[in-house]
RNA sequence: GGAGAGGUGGCCGAGUGGUCGAAGGCGCUUGCCUGCUAAGCAAGUGUGGAGGUUUUCUCCACCGAGGGUUCGAAUCCCUCCCUCUCCGCCA
């Protein structure tokens, strides 16, 4: 969530940041003025308070040395005031309840160096890497080549689960395990990430550490006897991991890198990517994400994207990068950029990868803060991103390297931890 | 599922109705001392909010959360949440 001062002191600058975000700003004003009468009570009932502790006191004293009349006089003043304290703060506490449920539908401040635009269309491309193959034969799109190779099978995943669901066998399970241990292996040998392994199941309050409560609950899979929920994606149970905690600025940044299935009801996305395992309820992913601080956050979401990078470029896919800007940013990101990767089925590029920095955003809904050297405390910044999409690669993989008999080069980085050099 | 224990400042930990925002210790900061390091000595050190004479100050709140009793609650009562232990079940 972003500071409530911000929006009491600069509510022209929130409301325009919204706009940038092609978003309604009604809210800055609800919160506005309920602000405004939350303040106004507060010094009520402080003053009330204040004058409630004198007369304590003074009943303290007086029981030792004063008459008993003084004291009843006191202790009855004391219940008048007690009485008026009672009624505003059952108002105040309505209002701060209000106020605090508004202020959680409030997304991210856009950086100042997000392109204002209102849609995916204005989405600028920053840079590529690569060349699309040209093939001299008819490329099948992976939905046909996996089946054909007997490796894919949607129809018998769309009994056991519904639709979008894939079951693999053989050489295409193992080539989605192969990814993952090569990823993992990339980041925390090469990139000095500290690999964790986290539970997929969380805690409401967890959720709303990263954004995706309670704005987004449709969008979650909820297990409702236990009101937990099933991550969306591992930034949640690793960015939280670190909540309600605080960190000694020598100890920063962190970075953890973590293996998880992701599950998404992909609720509102009805006839978009239906065909093969683009969209799926469940996908695999390696996530990374850093714990960092303000003066650095920026400069870090630079290197976090070059380690996604790195993946696509080791297995040589090509890809290319594109800034968000600030009509398609995400509700909790002050700044994005996607990696897609080239996919002959779509004849275009495909995100692979979303790296943001969240600002304080997720920590001031986390409560996670550091001690500054000079001993003052602030909030960390939070970054996050795929390192990368493991369903996504091996779709890219198999429709990048398919040869013409049907089967499957293997890229040479993949070769050790399959042992093969062609699936299929 | 059954039974029990517990949640206090950055950490540990005292504190059962009135100068308790909270002893003590550790940690941290600063100074002194010291060939170096360590140790030692001294002082300081919670967070948030509102206001203001805005680098000095005042007031308020906060001892898991919420309610209650009371002139007054970390302390008493109720509800909830969370953590841990043992038993049962179980990959």
């Amino acid at each position: 969530m972003i500071d409530i001062k911000l929006i009491r002191e600069k509510p022209d600058f929130v409301k325009q940041a919204l706009l940038n975000r092609n978003q309604d700003t009604k809210i800055v004003d609800d919160i506005l003025s309920l602000d405004v009468r939350f303040r106004n009570l507060t010094n009520q009932v402080n003053q009330l308070r204040s004058q409630r502790n004198a007369i304590s006191k003074q009943v303290a004293q007086k029981k030792a040395s004063g008459s008993s009349q003084e004291v009843e006089a006191l202790m009855n003043e004391g219940k008048k005031i007690g009485e008026q304290i009672d009624s505003i703060e059952s108002e105040l506490k309505e209002i701060e309840q209000q106020i605090n449920r508004l202020v959680l539908f409030v997304p991210n401040i856009p950086d100042s160096s997000v392109p204002i635009g209102k849609d995916e269309t204005f989405n600028p491309e920053i840079r590529r890497w690569g060349e699309p193959r040209k093939f001299d034969f008819p490329a099948q799109a992976h939905w046909d080549l996996g089946p054909a190779l007997g490796l894919m099978d949607f129809d018998r995943a769309s009994k056991l689960s519904g639709s979008r669901f894939t079951v693999m066998y053989k050489d295409f399970a193992r080539l989605e395990r192969a990814l993952m241990n090569f990823m993992l292996d990339l980041h925390t040998k090469e990139h000095g990430y500290t690999e964790v392994w986290v539970p997929h199941l969380v805690k409401r309050s967890t959720m709303t550490t990263t954004g995706q409560l309670p704005k987004f609950e449709e969008e979650a899979y909820r297990i409702e006897a236990d009101d937990l929920f099933l991550i969306p994606t591992a930034e949640v149970p690793l960015v939280a991991l670190r909540s309600d905690e605080i960190l000694e600025e020598k100890e920063l940044p962190l970075l953890y890198t973590a293996y998880t299935p992701c599950y998404r009801r992909e609720a509102g996305s009805y006839g978009k990517d239906v065909r093969g395992m683009i969209r799926q309820h469940q996908f695999d992913k390696v996530e990374l994400v850093w714990i960092t601080t303000p003066e650095r956050s920026f400069e870090d979401l630079e290197k976090l994207v070059s380690h996604a990078e790195d993946v696509l470029k080791r297995l040589e896919l090509p890809y290319r990068v594109i800034q968000l800007c600030t009509g398609d940013l995400g509700f909790g990101a002050a700044k994005t950029y996607d990696l897609e990767v080239w996919l002959p089925s779509y004849n275009a590029y495909k995100e692979i990868s979303s790296c943001s920095n969240d600002t304080d955003f997720q920590a001031r809904r986390g409560n996670m803060r550091y001690r500054r050297k000079d001993g003052k405390l602030a909030f960390v910044h939070t970054l996050n991103g795929s390192g990368v999409a493991i369903g996504r690669t091996l779709v890219a993989v198999v429709e990048n390297y398919q040869r013409p008999d049907g089967k499957i080069d293997v890229p040479k980085a993949l070769q050790p931890y399959l042992g093969c050099e062609v699936l299929g």
